[in-house]
RNA sequence: GUCCCUAUCGUCUAGUGGCCUAGGACAUGGCCCUUUCAAGGCCAGAACACGGGUUCGACUCCCGUUGGGGACGCCA
């Protein structure tokens, strides 16, 4: 590597797929490594033996592609990762000899020591410290005895601690300023566990280092850490990168969102369904284990895995709050929506549109051209589901009708392949994104239920007759709609070709004919072909379904609805 | 409890001592358009947390109070 090249990172650990957060810490390192002309490396933090997992893992760096979040250094998936500098592996676990080796010299040194105190002596010490309303904090003892406790290692389960410098150690923050931390916040922190894994502090440090990494841009749970990274750098010989803390990202009633809020509603919601109906006990134990779920339920700190927490959401048909990456792109928002929304939250260009507006669209180029330290605000922001809906609404609608059905059938191909079956024909098919375009707020809004697009996504007998727009549209009027109907079809039966316009004007015709308005000819037609009296502009909701499928459907609703 | 960060409309934000009777966006309400549902257009209401300083002059600088968030793990 030459020197003075930027290597910005995002390192997450792999906990389940990544949550908003995560992605805005990414695509923020992302943007400034692109910015800087530098690199954008992606490391895993997979240090915890306890939580750790691979389909997280295969899920953090999906979810990252998915948002054309592409990092030149890091674990391969398909085209993206890669090692040109040969400063791999990027999982941590595969790191310990380097963690052991940096370790050795810090103790020949004395600047890290083993300790062999138990759980159970370090809880009630920091009972005794929170009784005296004052912080804990590790140091070694006075009469500790060196050569001894070095004896004592090779046979004894110990961690290894820093020995935490007596001095103030400022933090340079590029976004916040300086920062001082006095030498009581740092302690002699664990640098390897008792497992022979190093914790987070130490093999951030070394491996920063060791890949060269010059711009660490992380969440502000890190702040209070930084002191003792720094510290840790200097007992190395180490560069300090530089630092930038980004505020939080919050739920709408200022707390921290997190991947937490969908496991807390999950409980919510579970325990009320089972009081409402005891038998959805038994859907959800076919998702998550009787033991499991008795266990989770009745403790709120206990989480379920990420597994099991989506078995349980789709078994129960829970209406969880989305809180991840995937959770946004099954509901169907498009990666550069999602990125154009979280690169707003605690960052903005600082433009002007030419008629006075804040600018508040890019895409992923223009952010990684603009991007930049300084804009980053100080405050933590909340999300805004509805604010990232309008903009999810906005750059559907602008997308022309072929790109918006490339885009709503590669939504099918993961999340509803009948949809996407459904409508086979090229031409319809056109029409049909046409008028969901400016109808669909997400992709997801168009196959759904209640959707806008579901008459069309439908077998002829696949949908009920709504009885109050039969009642008004059908029933009533003179002549009446059912008459009206039986009148029309003849005009359809000849219309050609069956498109939009033709159709339009076919019927306009008719109604000029008959001289009836629009709206007795339209509600009719609507109720017969949807269910519904709300559809698509006329024309449209014609040509989506063909002429067949018209006529067999207006034959259907006038033999179903018939007064008895 | 201790330490750290933070504070402009309901929300995201512009604002870097006079350009601010504080601008934009989302949301909300109203009107227009209209064969339904949308989309679109126009209009309206809505904020500098509070108290002290500094200054000829504070949204902007300093101090404090209050509110919010975070950390205090052999998690990351």
């Amino acid at each position: 590597m030459s020197r003075g090249t930027v290597v910005a990172r995002f390192a997450p650990s792999p906990t389940g797929h990544l949550h908003v957060g995560g992605a805005r810490t990414a695509l923020f390192n992302w943007a400034l490594a692109q910015k800087l002309g530098g690199h954008f490396l992606l490391r895993i933090e997979d240090t915890d033996q306890a939580r750790n997992s691979q389909d997280a893992v295969r899920g953090i760096l999906e979810d990252l592609a998915w948002l054309g979040i592409h990092w030149q250094e890091g674990p391969q998936l398909g085209a993206v990762g890669g090692d040109p500098r040969g400063v791999g592996p990027f999982f941590q676990s595969e790191r310990l000899a380097r963690y052991d080796a940096a370790l050795a010299r810090l103790i020949e040194r004395d600047l890290a020591y083993p300790a062999f105190d138990t759980t159970e002596e370090l809880d009630a010490l920091r009972k005794i410290a929170s009784a005296e309303k004052r912080a804990f904090r590790y140091v070694r003892a006075a009469s500790w005895d060196r050569a001894a406790a070095l004896a004592r290692m090779a046979s004894e389960p110990h961690v290894v601690r820093l020995r935490a410098p007596d001095e103030t150690i400022v933090v340079h923050d590029h976004v916040l300023g300086d920062v001082a931390f006095g030498p009581e916040q740092i302690d002699d922190f664990v640098l390897r566990k008792r497992d022979g894994f190093p914790t987070y502090h130490l093999a951030v440090v070394i491996d920063d280092e060791a890949m060269g990494v010059t711009h660490v841009l992380r969440g502000p749970e890190h702040l209070n850490n930084t002191p003792k990274h720094i510290a840790l750098q200097r007992a190395l010989g180490y560069r300090t990168p530089i630092y930038a803390h980004v505020p939080s990202i919050q739920n709408p009633d200022g707390s921290k969102m997190s991947k937490r809020d969908k496991d807390k509603a999950a409980r919510a919601l579970a325990q009320l369904a089972f009081a409402a109906d005891p038998s959805l006990r038994v859907r959800a134990e076919s998702a998550v284990a009787a033991k499991r779920l008795t266990a989770w339920l009745g403790d709120a700190k206990s989480q379920l895995e990420t597994g099991e927490l989506d078995a349980l959401e789709r078994a129960l048909a829970l209406d969880l709050p989305s809180v991840t990456v995937e959770d946004f792109r099954h509901a169907g928002y498009l990666p550069e929506t999602l990125d154009n929304y979280l690169a707003l939250l605690g960052w903005n260009p600082g433009e002007k549109l030419a008629d006075g507006r804040d600018r508040e669209r890019f895409s992923l180029s223009d952010l990684a051209e603009k991007f930049s330290l300084e804009r980053i605000g100080r405050g933590s922001a909340k999300f805004d589901r509805a604010k990232l809906l309008a903009f999810s609404q906005e750059q559907l609608a602008a997308l022309s009708d072929a790109d918006w059905l490339a885009r709503w059938r590669t939504w099918c191909a993961r999340y509803a392949p009948e949809a996407s079956a459904a409508l086979a024909d090229p031409q319809r098919a056109l029409v049909f994104a046409a008028s969901m375009k400016t109808r669909c707020a997400t992709l997801a809004v168009a196959s759904a239920p209640n959707g806008p697009g579901r008459f069309a996504l439908v077998a002829d007998d696949g949908f009920a007759y709504d009885e109050k727009a039969v009642a008004k549209w059908l029933a009533k009027g003179e002549p009446a709609g059912r008459t009206i109907l039986e009148n029309v079809r003849g005009t359809l039966v000849e219309t050609t070709p069956f498109e939009p316009a033709a159709i339009e004007a076919a019927v306009a015709k008719f109604c000029e004919a008959s001289g009836l308005g629009m709206g007795k000819v339209a509600q009719p037609l609507r109720v017969a072909l949807t269910g519904t009296a709300a559809s698509p502009p006329l024309g449209e909701t014609l040509a989506v379904l063909g002429r067949e499928a018209v006529l067999a459907r207006i034959d259907r609703c006038l033999r179903e609805t018939r007064p008895t």
